[in-house]
DNA sequence: TGGAGCGATACCCGGGCGGTATCGCCGTCC
DNA sequence: GGACGGCGATACCGCCCGGGTATCGCTCCA
């Protein structure tokens, strides 16, 4: 299978449409459809349910849309990559570290900070991309970023390698002036379930959001913005709490679970291990106390 | 890029000679020579450092060869599970599960069994694979396999999604008549370093072997057979006592790490969630209590 | 210094990819 | 119910690109 063939597929099974899909792709849709065919006579399926009104996948079809989505990350994530070995050949070698915009902004500049006094890390600088939310793994998949500061629970972690960082409470978000901001701390279930302040709903992978009776946030302004106003309230790791607007009020949640930072590579140990830099990948290997909690064993 | 592209990289990356790759693609040396250039010119950077005697990879050249494996393994993935999609679609679904031949036989067979009473798991068929050691994450990455079961620490689970199962001390395997055979119990730095018994040294990913006083086996009839033999000891996680040979026996550990098995998915785990079967893809998705420890929160 | 080995270049050819034109099918709307 | 419009498939054509052969240029040895 050609990344031509992968690219014509992904495009009509997003759009569910040839013509619109042949558009996206700046072809004709002729050429799409005999592509499609191709692929199907091939993999000996129907990948798509031709109705008279648009299309549908199949089930096989559902499949190879998964996989060639992960396929062309891959194949894009090594072009990047290839691309910035050579610019590190030539040029200052570079890691480029994902952070979520807003969280997380006192951790990343003591670990620049103890990356800057690493040995060994002198030659190679670290690009820091900040990005929305849940951004950073897609980011990890294709290539941009090679490490990424995730929170645990709310980032998912799963198929990267990760190394705990720092586990840290969790606060509630309130505004100033409500009842429970008076308080030393709350429970968890007093806050999760506040009729008057709802949950906001983060948005999924896809750009959608799941259903519940919280008010849609993409970032962490629109986020604050909404608790200030009294629409909502948040549960966060605790150095959320720092810079927090002088409207809202931070409570400690005695009973959450902490809430422990990961730091993931590229999706393979042996990426790990064999990146071909002169120096080491992960940012602050030998971290120091306050944040490391140790490498990894193998 | 193409995938065309990637596969002649890496023929001519492992072969380091273009002649030998050409022959190995089965097309003729001036095309795979332009290939490459094309690849260079459009990446910006060498890939290849053309000497007057062979070819040698460059830094970018390196990385390139990593990722475009990467990148293959997720192409032929796609196609593979595409495949077994469409077969599972007009026959019987089936989910295939890697395992190391030789170990784990009973946790397997339990696994089995457990699987077969799963309500919804009735039409979803288990596949095993057995394959040699450290095969595992190979058949994953490719699509060959959709899960296999791993012994942490002893093979590397970076870059899946993984469940713990079953946490087992180790025991060590020594020959019959040996001193510390008779023992209740050894301590794991009394075996690793008997200079009549080294340990044995397995084959890294690549083939090779690391350097060390041990022989090299490559499967468990080879370790068994030299520890008959006296010349090697091993440490093994306790279930590897079962179908023992009489000649050997098993010793505790008394302060060896608990090995935790994991049986680890595609990837990400948004193929985990999304996988277009009408059954789950995990065998075991509420084990037994004797070998589940809980779901991912996730 | 000539020959062997190896990769690059020159040049040619054919298949495949992309283009336009058109068909077949179906749903819809006077 | 027939005309129309939307959509994917098919027919056919031209051209580019990928692959082939022949040959060159370079280097290392004998």
């Amino acid at each position: 299978m050609e990344t031509r063939e992968l690219r014509y597929f992904v495009a009509v099974a997003e759009e569910l449409h040839f013509g619109r899909a042949a558009q996206r792709l700046g072809i004709a849709q002729p050429p799409l459809s005999r592509a499609i065919g191709g692929l199907e006579r091939r993999l000996g399926t129907l990948l798509l349910e031709r109705g008279s009104r648009g299309v549908a996948l199949t089930e096989a079809g559902a499949v190879l849309l998964r996989e060639a989505r992960a396929a062309l990350d891959a194949v894009e994530a090594a072009e990047r990559r290839t691309r910035r070995a050579a610019l590190a050949a030539t040029g200052r070698p570079a890691v480029v570290l994902a952070a979520k915009a807003g969280a997380s902004g006192e951790l990343l500049a003591k670990l620049l900070d103890a990356y800057a006094a690493e040995p060994g890390a002198v030659a190679v600088a670290v690009d820091v991309v900040l990005c929305g939310p849940g951004e950073q793994t897609r980011l990890l998949h294709d290539g941009r970023a090679d490490v990424a500061l995730l929170h645990r629970p709310f980032d998912d972690t799963a198929g990267f390698d990760t190394e705990d960082l720092h586990r840290e409470g969790q606060v509630a978000i309130l505004p100033a002036g409500h009842p429970l901001s008076a308080r030393p701390h709350v429970r968890l279930a007093e806050v999760t379930d506040l009729p008057d302040l709802p949950l906001p709903r983060w948005p999924r992978p896809d750009g959608t959001f799941p259903d519940g009776p919280g008010p849609q946030v993409r970032d962490h302004t629109q986020l604050t913005q909404l608790i200030a106003l009294g629409r909502a309230c948040a549960v966060v790791p605790e150095s959320g709490r720092t810079g927090l607007r002088e409207d809202l009020t931070a409570v400690p949640v005695s009973d959450a679970p902490t809430s422990p930072r990961s730091s993931p590579g590229p999706h393979t140990a042996a990426q790990q291990r064999s990146r071909g830099w002169s120096a080491p990948p992960l940012p602050c290997r030998r971290p120091p106390p306050k944040y490391g909690r140790g490498r990894r064993s193998h």
